[in-house]
DNA sequence: CTTGCTCTAGTTAGG
DNA sequence: CTAGAGCAAG
């Protein structure tokens, strides 16, 4: 197999054949960043670097596994899968897996997610007296969580975080959970997400046995989306790269847009100063968009002052102008929106799948999903809060695990909570106790609750109930071999479905609430089927699969998409393109969002302006043929309707390029805005009737 | 312990 | 306007 390079403008051919030095890639939107990390990486192996001496980081597993997919065509999957690929994370869970004792952890080192997280965080501001004690003392978990996430990657420690001056509460509190948080990680013989990259750069400065081990295994490590890295991030990159500094980083520093999550931006800004002797490549060549669509995008990012020169040059000639469109409401925005979608699909023959709507706040899309529901369009969201973790899908994974996991006390403590069956805080402190004392799990001292002295009637018929669901649905399981019909029926049984229904104010609510735990159980069928073929059903995979990634069950991307139109917000449409896209809500307050010029004391990072504006290039740069942007003059705002004022960014759009679309203006409903108004208002009389 | 009322806040997200 | 949280009453 011999590398075709043919296919290659000069620079991405260049960025393929510097294998030895540190070399800085910016590759701008559409040039083909994917074809040169692929192609830069069986360049490599063709030069005789064994796979093994190969890295590639990124920064997610989708991410990752598409670069599998690609590495393992080219080269075989033999070869493809012998080379370190993966995200930071997952290759810094690997590292301290082979060598726990040289990264401090136990051999077998459990890993907190979010929510572990967060319970360890209310744990200890209750131990400090920091938590529910008046009005005034209540702090947002998050906020707390976020503020030690950017301390430990920063690496400062918890002593270094008490001595720093503190501009708010926030502060204050957050330097006092850290320390005690980090004992208790300790004493739990387990890490949180940051520890696989934080670990990684302390040891590797501090252990010299340990660096020269892993400087010899990874002798090429690539690190994709670049502009992303954290300060920790970055020390990895360098820590491992030793003298050798065979690092290739690739990314666009017009794209960072994960500042507040504790991206540096200076990470990319600087390399050179990082690393001295680095080469830097930009590929410009754009073979995405048409040209008034890179036109735009580069008026845009040009009025940025932090970042590195370049531009996008159109490869594609022709196409139509960007066209703005403006509604005189959301509502009108909104309804406008729908239409052209069923045009499009209906009449033009357009496929779904080749349609986004961006927005800036996940909340945007509920307009354009019950407009898309109206019209009978098929859609997927991306971003927002995933199904999976909707409270409803939440519970009924609960109980799932009640039935194949009961030694899960925390899934058995919320399953014990929904729907309300009398059993509160003070019943559930009786049985933990119970349990801890016989070494117990709490699902078994629920078994045995008759046991128990002090548990109120109402709570006691409660667990009698529970226990007894849990027993039947189990006795099922294990009788059936799937877990399907007997979830199925333990939720009827303990009338979770009754309960979700009756929770959700309106009819379509409650419809759409339950659609996602029939989506689990489906979810689960496949998961089993798939499962049998390979010989065996390993829940604990569904667990992970559940907690970690919502795309792994739709398979990949591709399928994902097929017949559905796409509605994404900004940061979760970074890296993927479509023909059409709409980008909406283009006002003053939603993009640049409110909380960049009013920050609030919760916020632990405050907003960046030039962020937002990488934010909006972005949603430009996903348009591969036409683009819309959107904005409505008027919103309804709690409840009052609010005048709302064009996203400045729109003011950075050349003229020459755009056409402006007033929906007022040119679909005659009147001249003057009142007039329009006045029409709006009598168009939603006669929706409403 | 649950229910129902009142108050408040309201970005973006990955492992 | 809503969802989620806190709080007082049953």
């Amino acid at each position: 197999m011999a590398l075709d390079l043919s296919g290659l403008n000069p620079d991405q051919r260049a960025a393929v054949l510097t294998t030895e030095g540190p070399l800085l890639v910016l590759a701008g939107a559409g040039s083909g960043k994917t074809r040169v990390i692929t192609h830069r990486v069986v360049y490599l192996l063709e030069r005789g670097v064994a796979p093994g001496n190969i890295v590639a980081l990124s920064f997610t597993n989708k991410a990752a596994d598409e670069m599998r997919e690609r590495l393992q065509k080219m080269t075989g999957k033999a070869v493809a899968d012998s080379l370190v690929l993966g995200t930071f994370h997952s290759v810094g869970a690997a590292m301290m897996r082979e060598q726990p004792d040289h990264f401090g952890v136990p051999k077998k080192f459990g890993i907190l997610d979010q929510g572990d997280v967060y319970g360890l965080v209310r744990a200890v501001l209750r131990d400090l007296g920091l938590h529910g004690q008046g009005a005034e003392r209540r702090f947002d978990l998050g906020a707390i969580v976020q503020r030690i996430s950017l301390w430990k990657n920063d690496f400062v420690s918890p002593a270094d975080a008490q001595g720093l001056y503190f501009e708010t509460e926030y502060d204050e509190a957050a330097a006092a959970v850290y320390g005690p948080y980090e004992e208790r990680l300790r004493a739990l013989g387990a890490v949180d997400f940051d520890d696989l990259i934080v670990r990684i750069a302390t040891t590797l400065e501090e252990n010299a046995a340990a660096r020269a081990y892993w400087q010899d295994k990874f002798r090429y490590l690539m690190v994709d989306e670049y502009q992303d890295t954290n300060r920790a991030q970055l020390e990895v990159v360098r820590r491992l790269a030793g003298e050798r500094e065979n690092v290739c980083v690739v990314g666009d520093d017009d794209q960072a847009i994960y500042g507040w999550r504790g991206a540096k931006v200076a990470n990319i800004l600087g390399f050179d100063m990082y690393f001295k002797r680095a080469r830097t490549i930009k590929l410009e060549q754009n073979y995405r968009s048409y040209a008034p669509i890179c036109t735009c995008a580069n008026a845009v990012i040009a009025r940025n002052t932090s970042r590195h020169e370049k531009q996008l040059v159109p490869q594609r000639r022709g196409g139509d102008k960007v066209t703005v469109v403006v509604a005189p409401d959301g509502d009108q925005e909104a309804r406008w929106i729908g239409r052209t979608i069923f045009r499009e699909v209906r009449e033009n023959g357009t496929k779904p799948e080749d349609i986004a709507v961006l927005y800036r706040s996940a909340k945007q899309c509920d307009a354009i999903e019950a407009l898309l529901q109206e019209h009978g369009l098929a859609y997927r969201i991306l971003g927002g809060q995933a199904f999976y973790d909707k409270k409803q899908v939440k519970d009924a994974l609960a109980y799932l695990k009640v039935m194949i996991a009961p030694k899960d006390d925390l899934a058995t403590r919320r399953a014990l909570d929904v729907p309300s069956r009398g059993v509160g805080l003070k019943t559930i402190e009786h049985l933990s106790e119970f349990a801890r004392h016989r070494n117990l799990s709490l699902a078994e001292a629920i078994h045995r609750s008759d046991e128990i002295a002090d548990i109120p009637s109402r709570a006691a018929a409660g667990l009698r109930s529970f226990s007894a669901a849990v027993k039947r649905a189990q006795a099922h399981f294990y009788a059936s071999g799937s877990a399907v019909a007997p979830l199925q029926g333990l939720l009827e049984g303990v009338g979770l479905r009754e309960y979700v229904l009756k929770e959700a104010g309106s009819e379509a609510a409650a419809t759409a609430r339950w659609d996602g735990v029939v989506w689990l159980l489906e979810a689960l069928g496949r998961f089993e089927q798939r499962g049998r073929a390979r010989g065996q059903v390993r829940y604990n995979d569904f667990f992970q699969v559940m907690n970690a990634n919502k795309d792994k069950d739709e398979g990949d991307e591709e399928d994902a998409a097929r017949g559905k139109i796409t509605l994404s917000t900004l940061h979760s449409a970074k890296g993927l393109e479509w023909p059409l896209v709409l980008l909406i809500g283009c006002e003053e307050g939603v993009m640049p969002h409110k909380r960049v010029s009013a920050p609030r004391i919760s916020d632990a990072i405050a907003g960046d302006l030039e962020e937002e504006r990488r934010l909006f290039y972005v949603g430009i740069t996903r348009a591969r043929d036409r683009l819309f942007i959107t904005r409505a003059a008027t919103r309804l705002e709690r409840g009052a309707q609010v005048p709302r004022k064009p996203s400045r960014f729109l003011d950075d759009l050349p003229e020459a390029e755009i056409r402006v679309h007033d929906i007022a203006r040119d679909e005659r409903l009147g001249h003057d805005n009142i007039a329009s108004m006045a029409e709006a208002f009598l168009a939603n009389l006669a929706k409403g009737l």
